[in-house]
DNA sequence: ATTGATTTGTTCGTATGTATC
DNA sequence: GGATACATACGAACAAATCAA
């Protein structure tokens, strides 16, 4: 229930609902007829996310991403919705759509089993037309067992959790700067060796089994990652 | 009170005196005497530091850093221990130690007033006798009226939470890819225009005030950075 | 400058649900 | 099926920071 209403809030947040602050604790908790407890737990989520700024006291403020210039993609949201960029969705180009046994390189980068078979999705992205990024999915096929060409040109995770109600728990991200292969210089159309950014994700069900890793390569210009970190204070 | 449980959970993950899982709620809250809801809220926040797994009826799992071969940086850990790496702690070398007054573009970058007064403190930083970063770091001195030389050259962080008690709550961070101007290719002994991955980031107190912000450009070669998010599950 | 009301932060207790073992 | 372990939800009380009269 918190999750539905953390949902909500960060719905409200993105469309603008609010104009700097979320109203105060007492007014969600009567318009979610929850409790201060729900409304508090849904509103750290939020805080996770990155979209918030807690002044005690005061109010929950609205962090407002600044820099007009560039693309700012919000690594704090979950994992599923990284698709959702400022500029509108990303539109995809399927490249690679088969089933392949896992090598020691992938068993290793998805923490699976030398062997095991996954589907390997690889999708070039395009944000308003210019070229996004380069995704290269795989899913085992132990988790998923099937897959239509249909739902691979959307969202794959929206049909995973409609299919097979699995739900995504965490994620592990791994950033870095990369020299790009020839395999996936020519698919970008840039020259070999060039550096670009590359996350590397790893999903896991609630139970802690890996239902999906990527490995994502970057192109568009002057993007920035951002997210949001809490300190702990002691004494 | 669960800042502290936390801080003292995470030095013992840290420190492995727990083989593979944390101890159950039950045995924590019986070693920590605290209530069930407190253990929880310390467990929320090592969770939110990235350094575990949850799983329902089974326990909480530590994540464990794969990657040998790299330099892995958790940047999930608050930013006051970013000096935190793998390989021991950094050392630094102070390269600019003065007073400036913000230009546009400083108090754009750290979201400070035009010509407010700063402290500008730029460190290189060496791992292990290897240079890994440059970081550009600037307190208001409205907020940090006084910073001894000597604190510069170890935590800056750990002297201002002693001396004016001033508490970190969450920081912004932005990462992206940036071509070296002239100035901090010198510094980094690296040519002019190379790309490497720098991190802006933006500290604010409790109160919303910012108290730091610096930029942070990664030379080490083959780094990795980390970080961890939660899905939001619905229906 | 003080007071009082508002608003978020922390901690406890309790009950029930659900996944794992 | 039973025991264990984590997840969710409500209620309550007090602390601490902020804000307005």
């Amino acid at each position: 229930m918190y999750h539905d209403i953390a949902k909500d809030i960060i719905k409200n947040i993105l469309s603008k609902k609010y104009e700097d602050k979320l109203p105060t604790e007492t007014a969600l908790m009567k318009s979610y007829h929850a409790s201060r407890n729900t409304i508090r737990k849904a509103i750290d989520l939020v805080f996770a996310h990155g979209l918030l700024r807690r002044v005690q006291g005061s109010g929950y403020y609205i962090i407002e991403r600044p820099v007009k210039s560039k693309k700012v993609l919000n690594m704090s949201i979950g994992f599923d919705q990284t698709a959702m960029v400022d500029g509108g969705p990303l539109k995809s180009k399927v490249v690679v759509f088969d089933k392949i046994k896992a090598n020691q390189e992938l068993a290793k980068q998805g923490r699976v089993d030398l062997n095991s078979e996954l589907y390997r999705i690889w999708r070039l992205r395009y944000l308003q037309g210019k070229l996004y990024d380069l995704e290269e999915a795989y899913y085992p096929t132990s988790v998923v067992p099937y897959l239509p060409a249909e739902s691979v040109e959307h969202s794959i995770f929206a049909f995973i959790r409609k299919e097979y109600h699995l739900k995504g728990s965490t994620t592990e991200n791994y950033i870095q700067l990369t020299k790009l292969a020839k395999k996936e210089a020519n698919l970008l159309k840039v020259n070999e060796g060039k550096s670009v950014l590359s996350l590397a994700g790893i999903n896991y069900l609630k139970n802690g089994i890996v239902f999906n890793f990527s490995r994502t390569y970057f192109v568009y210009p002057d993007l920035v990652l951002y997210y949001h970190t809490m300190n702990i204070d002691s004494d």
